[in-house]
RNA sequence: CGGGGCGUGGCUCAGCUUGGUAGAGCAUCUGCUUUGGGAGCAGAGGGUCGCACGUUCAAAUCGUGUCGCCCCGACCA
């Protein structure tokens, strides 16, 4: 595979690819496979990471007006048909239930690919006047998708998610609110995750279906591959009116209702993992560690072991008030085994801490972010040492992926270019017509797909006018290209 | 659904071509020495080789079938 001048895609990367990804989600216990196929398994380490994105994005969509609420997990089938492309965009990856209690179902029930439908059929019945108006509301879910191809958190048959749904009383409000939660998720990608998106609208050929328009944000994997991180879906009255979810105005002339739905998932573990990790594992954002600080003691004789310990067990008690902390004291393993291990899960930052340092109290710290090791940093005010130095990770991280992000993306004009510099992967920028058939081209060609119509583009990229990069009819819209998970 | 790979102690795998008493490393247990970047020595326990049928005096090994998982492709808000 030739490299290309300014990428930093590694070939080791382009190689591996997701084996690299399985590699790092087992070995790091964040997943397992799971008897059933497509399936995975999420292992307590992984799960915490989980409950530290929940945690945090929860309180986003709350501080934003919504209210958390619960839907059934079956879905009469007929809801699904209600509106057409719906059902034609979902009806080959949904899971049916034919059978309950023994007995064929009367009418089969299908396991929700999403909510729309159900969630559309409460609305009607409980949306009656403007006064009811906007209706914000959340649930935390899983669902299923029997997807032909499954990976490790990027496409799992079943995965845990949150989906957002509301309703309005004009196109406006409706569609504020899809860019508002838009933006809550990049929010959410960069100041978290440490992860740089794209942010950006879907074309026709990858809308959600049933939706007007489609957002979403898109990260750049490490491998050069791009991921959908979280969409965001303005969808008009389409659903309204396939369910008759009306409210009277203040004139009181019945209207459908105005919606948007939006959601992320577990996907985003994937996207952490895929964005952040070198030859010795994962390497954790701060904010999202399950582990923050692991302090590792070091000892030869039995003295010096208890009065290691005791210390260790001192400073475990100062930083648990601002920290994640945790002292591995495994007798059986050596240092040296200890600090491979919480390298490879991504713990941000250790403590190395033995009787030199006790004696001079100090401590050694190893960023996880550079390996660079801190040693003789005094005990007195660690805290705020450590507080300081965990926001530097968290910053260093975005700002690594953001270098990187920015170094794989390129303004092409030409096709012979398109086809060089997609061989490495990355993000090419290019004029397109808005013909589906001219992506469809590039796309048996390259294995590239858009991504999307950026909202916005680097400075030097500002130009009204242009030639479609397949076809080379005058064009308009610069989109986004890359592969695609 | 097509192509490929794999299935053997808890884990990673060798053994299969050319049938002949099931192996290694890691992990576990015991003892001693160790512990600042994946510790050492000595000893011990643990597997009806995915499943079924067949060939054979004899099958992890050969044949047929079957099940499962993984990878690649087709598909995919």
């Amino acid at each position: 595979m030739p490299k290309t001048e300014n990428t930093e895609i590694a070939e080791k990367d382009l190689d591996q690819g997701e084996s690299l990804l399985a590699k790092l989600a087992l070995e790091a216990e964040l997943a397992d496979y799971s008897p059933v196929k497509g399936c995975m398994v999420i292992r307590p380490y992984g799960y915490a990471i989980w409950e530290l994105i929940q945690s945090t994005l929860d309180k986003m969509i709350k501080d934003t007006g919504h209210q958390n609420a619960y839907f059934p997990l079956f879905i009469p089938e007929s809801f699904l048909q209600k509106e057409k492309e719906h059902v034609e965009g979902f009806a080959p990856e949904c899971a049916v239930v034919t059978y309950g209690g023994g007995k064929e179902l009367e009418e089969k029930l299908v396991i929700r690919p999403t909510s729309e439908t159900i969630i559309n059929h409460m609305f009607s019945k409980w949306i009656q006047s403007y006064r009811d108006l906007p209706m914000l509301i959340n649930q935390w879910a899983n669902i299923v998708r029997w997807e032909m191809r499954t990976r490790l958190f990027l496409r799992t048959t079943e995965f845990l998610w949150q989906e957002g749904h509301t309703a309005h009383v004009t196109k406006e409000e409706a569609e504020e609110e899809t860019l508002k939660m838009l933006n809550v998720y990049k929010t959410l990608s960069e100041t978290i995750l440490a992860i740089p998106v794209m942010d950006g609208i879907k074309t026709e050929n990858q809308r959600f279906a049933g939706a007007v328009t489609t957002y979403c944000i898109e990260g750049l994997m490490k491998d050069g591959k791009s991921l959908q991180m979280g969409t965001s879906h303005y969808l008009g009255q389409n659903f309204a009116k396939a369910f008759d979810t009306k409210f009277q105005d203040q004139n009181g002339q019945l209207q459908h209702v105005h919606q948007t739905s939006w959601g992320v998932s577990t996907r985003l573990i994937g996207a952490v993992i895929m964005t952040h990790h070198d030859e010795k594992g994962l390497k954790l954002p701060p904010k999202i560690a399950p582990v923050q600080i692991v302090i590792v003691p070091i000892y030869k004789e039995q003295p010096d072991k208890e009065m290691v310990l005791d210390k260790c067990k001192e400073i475990l008690n100062n930083l648990s008030k601002d920290f994640r902390v945790k002292i591995d004291d495994r007798e059986q393993l050596s240092p040296g085994w200890k600090f491979n291990f919480w390298e490879m899960k991504g713990v941000p930052i250790r403590i190395n801490l033995g009787p030199k340092d006790i004696s001079n109290n100090v401590v050694e710290i190893v960023r996880r972010d550079t390996g660079e090791k801190l040693k003789n940093v005094q005990q007195k005010g660690l805290n705020e040492y450590l507080l300081k130095l965990s926001t530097e990770i968290q910053e260093n991280l975005f700002r690594q992926a953001s270098e990187y992000l920015n170094k794989n993306t390129f303004t092409v004009t030409d096709q012979k270019e398109f086809t060089e510099k997609m061989k490495s992967g990355g993000y090419l920028i290019c004029f397109w017509c808005g013909n589906e058939n001219c992506e469809e081209i590039l796309k048996q060609k390259t294995k590239a797909t858009i991504r999307c119509i950026p909202f916005k583009l680097p400075v030097d990229q500002i130009q009204e006018e242009g030639y479609c990069i397949s076809c080379n009819k005058k064009a308009k819209e610069k989109v986004i290209f890359a592969k695609a998970y």
